[in-house]
DNA sequence: GTTAACGTTTACGTAAACGTCAATGTGGGT
DNA sequence: ACCCACATTGACGTTTACGTAAACGTTAAC
């Protein structure tokens, strides 16, 4: 048995609801929860960042691409590419039974870490800016409050 | 005098050295500084984000320059598009005279900062996940180790 | 004097991430 | 029988953020 480490679990699910881990779901569902078009899952699909079930033609979701997709727009909210974010899930994928393929999954993983808290420093760094800035313009406000009145 | 609030300041600058306020960089220089090229920020003059002055034709900039470039190219490893990084920074160049264009602008601020919470969130919960990720594997090498020697 | 390194504008090219038709099929309700 | 909502596959269009090349002008080095 191939040893297994998965990052998109339903533990990690974006939607919280803890939802029937065997319901199947429509392209339109997906993309009325998760705010995209259809056009943009297939995109993905077209990508292989997604593989969907099929009945006929029809694309069938079951609860892990669900959580699949969710895990994919969180990685575009925070600014990686698609290319990027396919090379994330893919380290997922592939076969775990060697050392070697374990060191290197440590590897590339402690190097994604890392570039994750440099954008969390940067993150950072433009939050506290952005509070001063408010702290600023509360001051500003009390100031002119106090000498004028109002507006 | 116009009240002033400058989120983008010496104290905030992204390259660290504190260097002299007084000296002009060209365009090459900051190309060089910053990993980009100068078509690049030809390009961010052409959209409106930076206005160095000129000599002649040949672009001068200032210290203040810089530390803007250094925060537009902070705001992009942020995952913003060069529009909204606009739109930041003319939050500030926007006459502050009136109180009713300071609640604006403490609005705009609050939301931002939300925005930004709402990424913090996100990076911190991806960040868990690889860390996870990082911790079961060390614990599968440690048990391959215990029980193969080595590779 | 020409080669190199720097600067300029104008303009066309490109990769990424979809949007937007078009043409078609399918199953359900009235 | 007809409409509606949903699905499919092309295929071309669009926006963003630059790259790249052409054609040109300075200044410094050899």
């Amino acid at each position: 048995m191939t040893f297994r480490i998965m990052p998109v679990t339903a533990s990690s699910a974006v939607s919280s609801e803890p939802r029937d881990p065997l319901r199947i779901y429509s392209i339109a569902e997906l993309a009325r929860e998760f705010a995209i078009t259809a056009r943009t899952i297939r995109f993905y699909e077209d990508e292989g960042l997604i593989k969907p079930r099929r009945q006929g033609l029809t694309r069938l979701y079951s609860a892990g691409d669900r959580t699949r997709l969710g895990w994919i727009l969180r990685g575009k909210r925070l600014g990686f590419s698609l290319a990027e974010i396919k090379e994330l899930l893919d380290l997922y994928q592939v076969d775990r039974t060697g050392v070697s393929q374990l060191r290197e999954l440590q590897r590339r993983s402690r190097m994604h870490i890392e570039d994750l808290q440099r954008r969390r420093s940067d993150l950072d760094a433009h939050i506290k800016e952005f509070e001063d800035v408010e702290i600023q313009v509360a001051a500003e406000l009390k100031k002119r409050g106090a000498e004028t009145g109002n507006d």
